[in-house]
DNA sequence: AAGGATGAGTTATATAATAACGTCCCTCAC
DNA sequence: GTGAGGGACGTTATTATATAACTCATCCTT
């Protein structure tokens, strides 16, 4: 197995993935001043149980399975707001889904390549990305606010399973 | 006015452009020896009535007025499905909606700049995004089956606009 | 004319997101 | 204390987007 290959790609202790999102999150939310409550908590966690993009719907059904009771979907779409206004997850456009930041510490864009298989969403840190993106847009004199990429195809594993 | 700013930012001769994406649209398809038919082609104008991209509801709501008869959700949906499978058309999945391919004889990905306040999205052919986009997939082994860049902002205009 | 493929009409439903309003609870000025 | 204000969340209803399933008409092909 390639070791640079990126963590969600390959078999790790996701338990500690959770973990140290769920604690950065905490961390970030009392330098910002805001409050991760019981519920936007328990949302970021669901979302992190995987690395793979949850719908909001899906995470409604977990609530709704475990709270016993109701959920309806303003709470889960608020949860979401909320974890999206503080960087806490990203928004996947092209799923309708939703996917925890590997790095919310620091502002940044949403690019992705997502597997067409097993669906792992790989977050991309690449400078080099948004400078093509930069170029193009001052070529027509656009000024950018926020950059979206989203790539489908295999991961690695997936290619390999397939061969 | 800056003259090299792409055409869907500029006052411009649009009925040209019409005209020429549907004769465009008329010889790829015979080409191809698919079919074009009338609803197809009446889906496309509408499409391409401007730089902005158009909701499938929205198109729904025209073709139901002018044909007296209700149009159904399918019947504008299937369009689309041709339409996007002949590269005719390009679906943002940032705003579910769909906008006229300025180059359909040739593949390409989907990359576009889309204008926060006036609506227009602009179509990017940049290698450049597309190479920095595949170095950094192949660093994580991840084979790249289709690319999708939205990048919201302001455009030239309504940047001087808002001055 | 029979058979098969394609395009499109029709009805119903699934999936995703938001509007509008009410309640609880905490805090802060008075 | 108390009550005004605001944040978080519950609740109900609705809007927006997309697809399933079935039907029929048309047009080739044989
Ligand atoms: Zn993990
Ligand atoms: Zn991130
Ligand atoms: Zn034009
Ligand atoms: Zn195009």
């Amino acid at each position: 197995m390639n070791p640079s290959l990126p963590i969600a790609c390959t078999e790790h202790d996701h338990n500690l993935c959770v973990h140290q999102a769920l604690q950065a999150a905490d961390a970030l939310c009392s330098r910002q001043g805001v409050r991760l409550t019981a519920l936007r908590r328990r949302v970021l966690e669901l979302i992190w149980q995987s690395h793979k993009p949850l719908g909001a719907y899906d995470i409604l059904a977990v609530l709704s399975q475990e709270d016993g009771r109701r959920a309806a979907p303003p709470t889960v779409y608020r949860a979401l707001d909320f974890l999206l206004g503080n960087h806490l997850i990203h928004r996947l456009a092209s799923l309708n889904a939703f996917i925890g930041c590997t790095h919310p510490a620091h502002a940044h864009q949403s690019h992705f390549l997502i597997c067409r298989v097993c669906h792992t969403a790989i977050e991309v840190d690449s400078p080099a990305i948004s400078a093509t993106i930069h170029a193009a847009a001052e070529a027509v004199d656009f000024r950018i606010e926020g950059e979206m990429v989203e790539v489908v195809g295999l991961c690695a594993q997936c290619q390999a399973a397939t061969k």
